[in-house]
DNA sequence: CGACGGGACGC
DNA sequence: CGACGGGACGC
């Protein structure tokens, strides 16, 4: 272990970095004297006027540590080169070298003023222009992209005119943009990196093309259309491995609108096999036995749905016609997506019933409906830390599934492992996903979810500026 | 038992 | 030229 230090708790040395001042002035400038003409600018945690040990003596060297860079920066901006008192030289302020560091070179404006993003792919210069503007005079803005396609690669420079500016970009900035100082481009590679060559720029680990994700439910074919079909509400489902009640009332309230789901059972309480469904309007029902008919459930069984007459009034011509037209056209428009609902749209004058979102998971548990994700800024209150058997679950699917609980922030799979973290908004919403989904099996893939334990505290490598 | 990311610029 | 002190009481 470590002698016992001394740690300060309101300034932790230079945190956030750019945080503290370095200034030179004439001898005779005090501690008040500094505050009075600082302290208009921020939060000033600390002042320190260095002084010889012997004789006491100022060295016309201080330090003005801020709350905040932009704090910080703004200070420098605008007081380098005034006067503190009548007949004093004029001083000179600068952002203090990072303690650690040890060098005692100025730290330049060119340094301060860059800003490193990340951002959607879709962003043009113009969008990034547009979107960091309000935060100071920006004097260009640069995305990286793929040299031969031109694709951007997500990421982007903004050039500020003055520090104060970019530090206000970094502290203020929407958190999904992970806005940091840039390096300099000129003092690049040299010590810390490998010896050999780039690496470090493709890990092409997560395919999700590739992903072990047994199965989906989305390549089987749908039905033929005939005409002799009767179309209902009300929906048989058979199955020759047993399925629970839970089971099944998962899997079709995916699709909404459900309202009955029952297992037909035998005199002696086993399963026959096969189960009764209702959904309180006919798209559901329809869209139910197009995508729930032959589907895998569980991986390998095959399940059969087809419409059962549930003695509804279908006498009239009319509206059988009706039906059986409204059941065309959904399916011709799931077969032909989006582009299919356009036509549907325009050619029978009337808006198509809500169709529900393909059912891309199914599970043993009883989902709840899904949720909004959290906003991408809010903190972490709870993770759950998750071992996927055989392999992990795509994020897509994970999100919908640990969505349903709330308050989720963010799915992330540890490469090459089976493991991975749920981050949470809310501890009750983790604690409730954990309850209901430990131990479960989503598409195949059974989970083991528990509390994550915290986080181990690395040296900060990686300081963040805000 | 399984365990902690992501991101760098043609001079 | 102009660069690194102070000093502490909890889960």
């Amino acid at each position: 272990m470590e002698e016992y230090t001394f740690r300060p708790s309101t300034d932790s040395l230079d945190d956030p970095p750019n945080s503290r001042l370095f200034l030179v002035t004439s001898k005779s400038i005090a501690e008040d004297v500094i505050r009075e003409h600082f302290s208009i600018y921020g939060e000033i945690q600390d002042i320190w006027v260095v002084k010889d040990k012997q004789t006491k003596e100022s060295k016309g060297v201080s330090f003005v540590k801020f709350a905040k860079s932009s704090q910080a920066c703004r200070a420098m901006e605008e007081m380098h080169g005034k006067c503190l008192a009548e007949g004093t030289k004029p001083i000179k302020v600068f952002i203090a070298q990072s303690r650690a560091s040890g060098s005692h070179r100025d730290v330049e404006d060119e340094e301060l003023t860059r800003i490193f993003v990340m951002i959607p792919k879709s962003f043009t210069e113009e969008d990034l222009k547009e979107t960091f503007k309000e935060f100071g005079d920006i004097e260009y803005c640069i995305i990286i992209k793929n040299k031969t396609t031109g694709e951007s690669k997500g990421l982007g420079y903004v050039r500020y005119q003055r520090p104060s500016q970019a530090a206000t970009a970094i502290e203020n900035c929407d958190k999904t943009f992970r806005a940091i100082l840039a390096e300099p481009r000129n003092k690049n590679v040299s010590s810390e990196n490998e010896y050999f060559g780039n690496s470090r720029a493709d890990h092409g680990v997560n395919d999700p093309g590739m992903s072990a994700y047994p199965f989906d439910g989305s390549n089987y074919s749908m039905g033929d259309v005939r005409g002799a079909d009767i179309i209902t509400r009300c929906l048989m489902v058979s199955s020759r491995a047993s399925i629970t009640q839970e089971q099944l009332y998962g899997l079709f309230d995916l699709i909404p609108g459900m309202e009955y789901c029952e297992v037909q059972r035998d005199p002696y309480g086993f399963s026959k096999g096969q189960a009764m469904i209702r959904y309180n309007n006919l798209g559901s029902a329809i869209y139910a036995k197009e995508k729930l008919h032959g589907f895998e459930y569980p991986p390998g069984n095959r399940l059969a749905v087809s419409y059962v007459d549930d003695g509804e009034d279908r006498s009239s011509p009319v509206g059988k016609m009706a039906m059986q037209l409204v059941a065309a056209q959904m399916m011709s428009m799931v077969w032909s997506g989006p582009a299919g609902a356009q036509l549907m749209k325009t050619g029978a004058g009337y808006p198509p019933p809500a169709i529900p979102q393909i059912p891309r998971v199914q599970t043993d548990v009883a989902l709840p409906p899904p949720k909004k994700m959290a906003p991408s800024d809010s903190r972490v209150k709870e993770r759950l830390f998750v071992v996927f058997n055989p392999a992990p679950l795509p994020v897509d699917v994970l999100e919908d599934v640990f969505c349903r609980f709330g308050a989720l922030l963010e799915v992330y799979l540890v490469p090459g492992r089976n493991v991975g973290y749920m981050k949470f908004a809310e501890r009750k919403s983790a604690t409730e996903a954990m309850a209901a989904l430990h131990g479960k099996v989503v598409n195949g893939v059974k989970m083991k979810v528990m509390l994550a334990d915290p986080p181990k505290e690395e040296s900060h490598k990686r300081q963040r500026t805000y």
